[in-house]
DNA sequence: TACATTACTGACCCGTCAGTCAGTTAATTC
DNA sequence: GAATTAACTGACTGACGGGTCAGTAATGTA
């Protein structure tokens, strides 16, 4: 009945940048650099190819664009933002860790770590860039709020990159997965990332304590507090059934 | 002087599979499935194209192949063997984790996670393979491990999935880093895995002890026993100098 | 309404690469 | 050493995709 539908061409030099921009991470994250067609980019953020490169001058220059924009504006603000907490020591890495990635993982700057995991090797000036800017800050964030609880006595003296890793990595590759084994299918989704963060945290913190006698759960679930007692989580079996729906997946699918 | 020295055909219809598959691993892992050429897996095999569609019907029969030969022979037996060892429940993991993923990391079987990552949403079929074939036969072992620990009073009740997650999932992203971020150069280095290893090993398991005044630090290194004595690991400084060139790179470049 | 500007389009150009196949040569048999 | 087998080669092809640019139309201006 309707023919195709002419899609009336549109004027839009503010908006475009940005909307190629998403249509590119989204794409770039989904089939990897190289095996997606620039104009399946531009199909998606709804110009000709020719467009694209009004404002993008190379398939390169376009990645480079992308990471830098989702890093810079987006990963940054959140380590800024982050240090505003207050607390104990064991609260705040609890705090942080927890808000700061929960929004990390729920927003489209999850990609961004898959598509540095899979594209770096190809562009090593990315990589130095990644580091500076998002590395090692947050190892500094980080590790110097551990330095501080064992300063203050309040950690055991462990070795604070080490730690640092230990409680970062998971995060990382849950992120990664999100969007690597996690977006095929339901037939298996690691774990809620709610869920890991709390019991996640809980266990390494836990491990991080001198006194572990004193606080035993985070301040979420008011457990008794110091004998062990068997909650480790509401609504979390103690084991079987590895395979769960989780029924909580992101990003629909357009075509 | 000498000629390119025409390098003497030879028949080895034997040698010939595995060595196309490891010459296909190495460069899907540098440069990805899409932007490897088929005709460079042939050369670094010393052979030609045509002989490569000898033994693989296309391109990406050679990827899945690739993945299944190293999950299969390598991981799988990995996994086998890890059963095999004796102690408490605590030493258990510890010498588990340490060996196992050490020993992982060191094989080319850690670029397959990378691969993997990066590939399997082109390939529904090499998740479900994987998943089945590899993850949950590890959490299988870990996890019994952990109850086992638990049911024996050893450790907290905690999570049991969870828990694998915190041990595992650091030791995967450890080796997806290794072909990415890690092979950049060595600008930044996360860490020594055997250093990591070790420190991970400690702090999560010392957040999973229900007495955690007994055992400290495992026994490679025999610290003061119970007191809080700044000796995190050898030779492993206290923070500062995030950046630390750490030597030790593997995979020699060819060209 | 006529003219100017510029965001936008898509057919085209050309290098690249997966897969093919007629021919070459190492190994084996007689 | 002649004949036979089959492992191996690499020039070729057809499709595909990055990048270009002459042309189109939306918007602004007089």
């Amino acid at each position: 009945m309707n023919l195709p539908a002419r899609p009336v061409r549109q004027r839009r030099k503010q908006a475009r940048p940005q909307e190629l921009l998403d249509a590119a991470l989204e794409l770039f994250v989904e089939k990897g650099f190289a095996a997606t067609r620039i104009e399946e980019v531009a199909d998606r953020a709804g110009v000709s190819k020719g467009t694209l490169y009004l404002y993008y001058p190379s398939k390169e220059e376009l990645l480079k664009a992308v990471i830098r924009e989702h890093l810079t504006n987006r990963l940054q603000a959140a380590i800024a933002e982050a240090g505003q907490h207050t607390g104990s020591h064991a609260d705040l890495l609890r705090k942080l860790m927890a808000n700061w990635w929960l929004r990390v993982y729920n927003s489209p700057a999850a990609g961004v770590f898959k598509l540095i995991v899979t594209e770096v090797r190809g562009f090593p000036d990315i990589a130095e860039y990644y580091i500076r800017e998002v590395v090692l800050p947050n190892q500094q964030l980080i590790g110097s709020l551990l330095q501080g609880g064992i300063d203050a006595g309040e950690f055991r003296p462990v070795d604070v990159d080490a730690a640092v890793h230990s409680l970062v990595l998971p995060m990382v590759m849950l992120c990664v997965h999100k969007h690597s084994l996690g977006a095929c299918g339901p037939m298996h989704s690691l774990m809620a990332p709610e869920v890991f963060v709390r019991q996640h945290m809980a266990l390494v913190v836990g491990g991080l304590l001198a006194h572990p006698a004193n606080a035993r759960v985070p301040a979420t679930v008011p457990a008794p507090a110091t004998a062990p007692s068997p909650a480790p989580a509401a609504g979390s079996r103690q084991r079987r059934h590895p395979t769960q729906p989780t029924a909580a997946r992101s990003g629909g699918k357009r075509k």
